[in-house]
DNA sequence: AATTTAGTGTTATAATATATCATTGCATCG
DNA sequence: CGATGCAATGATATATTATAACACTAAATT
């Protein structure tokens, strides 16, 4: 319910104060926890499944978590690249399939992208909010989206599978400097 | 919310039988009347905007609502190849723009196709339900939905735009005729 | 070590979408 | 009516997103 405030700056940085303000982070946050926080999910998640967090996977994953704005499958292949990754599409394809089959990130259908889950592991059913001001996107979880679209889609005798929710919008942060110049991003 | 039968066969044929029984249209509904009401609300959309329904745009029209089913722009494409228009994909995508435009057709961002609308005109915020087993496709304007995902995105201070809720899954008919084979399309 | 499987490299191509400029056709105005 | 302007279409080129198929390597299993 708290509006993001830029007042907010982390000095007395508690770990839940990064992480329950919301589903957008606070643009002053400390990102580099953000990452951290990414790699040990992922560790964890694998370690559980015995699955395999090859150097490959960690880089994509790593570009993915490079910000909170979904990155193209190219994009993310220029940035392997450069980092000296003899890479192709399907270098990149095959390891957001992965990474996306492990729900250690989500594609954004509406704008052909990838961003980083921060709840990974369960098949959850969750929307997503993108800034077009900023270009941030924020995962959310809300039952009452979930609930309502499965009453009205069973009130069509319809049987619910995969819900695909993305709102495009303004974000608080553009709300209120509404106005202003458009290159926060 | 009646659920679709097959035993609604369309003889004593009121117009309303067809319209209001859900999002999904019967099974053995009078597709004819279907397109033949397409036309007469696009044709009187058009009247009233001043816009022109040239034979490019009804022929677009037209092949969208040969089915209930999302179609690519390259089928749309090679089925106006087919009738010996000349075409280009510009062709498609351009016609495809104004009949967006005026909320004639939708396009569905998780499958890259396009659907009739059957209420265009005012700039609604619909949910389609699409059945991955025979592939049609139906529009809601549920407002618990919309409702739902302005109060979490408000939340959030996220001011919604544009909500793109699309749903797979299997549609009545499918869910009854579960186990058989999926070539209901 | 031999075998098997998962992961990656590489090349080619498919599928979807847009940019740009030329041409045509329709409407309107003088 | 013909000149003018603008909307629509034609046509060519290219960008962007995604997959197919096969070869090779590395890791796990025996």
């Amino acid at each position: 319910m708290r509006p993001v405030m830029r007042s907010d700056i982390p000095g007395e940085k508690t770990v839940a104060a990064e992480a329950i303000s919301g589903p957008f982070p606070d643009p002053a946050h400390d990102h580099e926890h953000c990452i951290e926080e990414a790699f040990s999910r992922a560790e964890r998640l694998c370690a559980d499944r015995r699955l395999r967090l090859t150097t490959l996977r960690r880089e994509v994953l790593k570009i993915i978590w490079e910000g909170h704005h979904p990155a193209g499958a190219y994009d993310i292949l220029d940035r392997l690249k450069e980092q000296g990754r003899s890479a192709a599409p399907m270098t990149v394809y095959r390891t957001l399939d992965f990474l996306m089959e492990h729900g250690l990130v989500h594609r954004l259908a509406s704008r052909n992208a990838f961003v980083g889950c921060d709840h990974p592991g369960d098949h959850h059913r969750s929307q997503f909010l993108v800034c077009k001001n900023c270009g941030m996107a924020a995962e959310m979880a809300d039952p009452r989206i979930t609930d309502a679209i499965r009453v009205a889609a069973a009130a069509a005798g319809f049987a619910v599978e995969a819900p695909v929710v993305e709102v495009t919008g303004l974000c608080g942060d553009c709300v209120s400097n509404a106005g202003s110049i458009s290159d926060e991003g």
